[in-house]
DNA sequence: CCATGTGAAGTGATTCACAGCC
DNA sequence: GGCTGTGAATCACTTCACATGG
């Protein structure tokens, strides 16, 4: 939809996010314009960074102007794909799962969970945010019904191999994984690995490797 | 302590996580001895990177044979400097910051929330975890008195900073921002970004693309 | 003989520097 | 005059290919 060029680094993506975050809080402020140099400072990257960025795209800024605050977070968020709804399905509710079953920020930025499968039978017909825990064997159904495209994979390791199949076999198009655990899926799946501890560890070498 | 030469990249201190999560799998499943191929395998990345990776910290692989699986883990942790406890506190006692005072698994991993900080009258006093919240002007003397080096920042964006400048003056090292806004800290300050969002965004432009 | 460790080659991303435009 | 958009130059990371050693 909206590539300008073929191919985006895999880096620019994850920056887009960074001037989102950025130019929320600036238009929360009440700033309308804002120019490479300064968006730059406040994102903590290089100015033509952005501005690169920016035109994998297209041309969202005015020359000696700037770019308009309220146009490109709608110009990125339309780039990012995230300016419409996506419905998502969550597989394993254990503790992880209900917290995140619980957060309503999801669904705030257009994330809505649908759907919340176990195959514990314990697990089941229990309720969480006003969802009901249901059996792995409707996912599919689920899938198919509510056109689901991103399952949250919140299982322990050993079993993420295995909800990870049942996703895909259910016609997911991206996983979001919490597991502790790598998974393989077909090439045209995307998978995202969340870990809560690798922002730990990078903080935890960097002041190690100070003191030396 | 542990670097053999001077730069090691960025991207290298990521995968090591990756490496470690994967080792301690196939530890669990009783795997002694690994060779890169394999490894490689497993973590879905290229054989010479991880031996390129790894020799940045020394060598500690057998020619004709592997890597003792044990010892890979313990060097890997011992070079991220995670093999040790790091004492960490934690300001913002909101909905997120209550959800993570809760988790055992930091914990588990070495990484021990000893205090919990927040200005708010109604929420000092309240206990989660065992751990009193307690006013911030308190920070500097527990940061001193625990030798705590990490902070764990989860307030809202607007008062990220002035939380940020509290944890830079109680003599803090790192800090994990989990709130939605960039912090500016002294450059000897390490600060790495937690957003919820940002696996979920990448998720969605791959998916997007995919259908055009 | 097999797998590590590593310089050299290749690839990809970032920054520079300036032409183009408002 | 000022700021964007962009080819060219630089820098950093990854992969190759093989010498080294158990």
């Amino acid at each position: 939809m909206s590539t300008k060029s073929d191919h985006i680094p895999r880096a620019t993506i994850e920056r887009l996010s960074v001037y989102l975050q950025v130019l929320e809080n600036m238009q929360r402020q009440g700033i309308e314009v804002i120019s490479s140099g300064p968006l730059a400072k406040a994102c903590d990257v290089n100015a033509s960074q952005i501005r690169k960025d920016l035109t994998y795209f297209g041309e969202f800024g005015v020359r000696g102007v700037g770019y308009n605050v309220r146009e490109l977070i709608q110009s990125i968020s339309r780039s990012l794909g995230i300016d419409h709804q996506w419905n998502c399905v969550l597989i394993g509710v254990g503790n992880l799962g209900k917290a995140l079953l619980s957060h309503r920020e999801f669904g705030r930025r257009g994330f809505n969970i649908v759907g919340a499968f176990d195959c514990d039978p314990f697990k089941i017909g229990e309720e969480f945010n006003g969802l009901e825990v249901v059996c792995t064997r409707r996912l599919k159904e689920r899938v198919a019904d509510l056109n689901v495209r991103i399952g949250f994979l919140t299982t322990p390791p050993e079993r993420a191999q295995r909800a990870a199949n049942h996703l895909v076999e259910a016609g997911i198009k991206g996983i979001l994984n919490y597991a502790p655990a790598r998974i393989f899926v077909p090439a045209e799946v995307h998978v995202e690995y969340v870990d809560f501890f690798h922002h730990l560890y990078s903080l935890a070498f960097n002041i190690s490797v100070d003191k030396t």
